[in-house]
DNA sequence: GTCTATAAATTGATAGAC
DNA sequence: GTCTATCAATTTATAGAC
């Protein structure tokens, strides 16, 4: 049996430690030696490993951004393989991915849902831009889905309902325990992964269907 | 007539130069030097003025959050008196304080509003714990408003969709540039604050109005 | 109230031994 | 691949002249 390959054990330490840190107190917040430290590696090894600061961070992304964008896809096609398209059944394979990334505490997926909530205001406009690509081929595979399974809306309002989708999820990921702001709610009040995404589900379909007013029916 | 008091012009332009830069670099992004340079003020002004960094960051958000809290409760004492209290309405109320921040392009609302949706994740526990007791009052006050005027939700679902409502404005006010990633719809393309507002409004009444799923009916 | 000057600490990054 | 040592730049904050 092959034994934990040493040359990737430095690299996910690394990692793991600038997810956590990144999102406690942002990228420019966060110096390579408390990172370092946290990780239990030399100083240098960032360098070695990954060039420069601003490459750790975007192999931060990728890390998890990659294998959920393309669960995201494949749900979406095996939803289209079985001709089982719905908005419901769309949106739940756009949030599924990203829902089950908060679940998995031990494997520091939630760390990483509160960073990734932060970059889309955040960081500098390269950061922003890589991770736009990232999301590219998700999002165009999902808007035509969802065209296609609300031909009622108008493209130009599905965009932006999308949009607002989009800022649900990203908001829900990132500030969970922002419910406190509202309501005398626990923040760890036995967090029910299933019942959060009923409800989410449930309010972005509404939202999605919305009825339309005369402002918004100007054609694209 | 009174001129403009000089010792108050130094604060408001730290003030103005503050809001731009963080929204740009972060907190921890953006450093003395940068701040009073670009205020044109000299580099111990904001330690004179607002003792250290920190209290410059509570006071960018006390000029900005809190007329505009005043104004949501304004709108809702108003629709009070004039027993107007819909759903829709409630939501206006809410929404509308927001918007016109966005709005005020040249006052530097634009800025803040950018600025306030990093608040939510982004910030240090204490930074974030002060911006909820900016908002305690007028979430207290919403809360009850809209569970008056949408009884047939159960209190914990409605949390949770006040949540959503909020995020939904939140990434709307931080990331409007954001459609970019959906579409190929230009950021600046004429910019319609009242479209905005109408697309916001029915997409988050949907929401909030959404069919409950029989999992979400157990009691508070 | 505003300025210069500077203290005291921290930063990202690298060179070179092992 | 990992280490120590260190550079050059930048950071917040303050002391003291004006």
């Amino acid at each position: 049996m092959q034994a934990i390959k040493p040359e990737h054990v430095t690299r996910t330490r690394i990692l793991d430690a600038a997810e956590a840190l990144f999102m406690q107190h942002g990228f420019e917040g966060t110096s390579m030696r408390q990172l370092t430290s946290r990780a239990g590696v030399n100083l240098a090894a960032v360098n070695y490993h990954f060039g420069s600061k601003d490459a750790l961070i975007q192999a931060v992304f990728r890390r998890r951004l990659d294998p959920m964008n393309t669960a995201r896809i494949a749900e979406l096609a095996k939803l289209e393989a079985s001709g089982s398209l719905s908005p419901e059944t769309i949106i739940r394979a756009f949030v599924g991915p990203s829902l089950r990334l908060v679940e998995d505490a031990k494997g520091g997926g939630r760390n990483f849902t509160r960073l990734l909530g932060r970059t889309y205001t955040e960081p500098s406009k390269t950061l922003r831009a890589l991770i736009g690509q990232m999301y590219a081929p998700t999002m165009e595979r999902y808007k035509t889905a969802l065209e296609r399974a609300l031909p009622q809306i108008p493209k130009d309002e599905l965009v932006w309902r999308m949009h607002f989708m989009f800022g649900t999820l990203a908001y829900t990921l990132a500030a969970t325990d922002t419910v406190q702001l509202i309501a005398g709610c626990k923040p760890e009040d036995r967090y029910d992964a299933q019942l959060l995404e009923e409800r989410l589900t449930a309010f972005l379909l509404a939202g999605l269907l919305a009825p339309l007013k005369t402002s918004m029916r100007k054609a694209a």
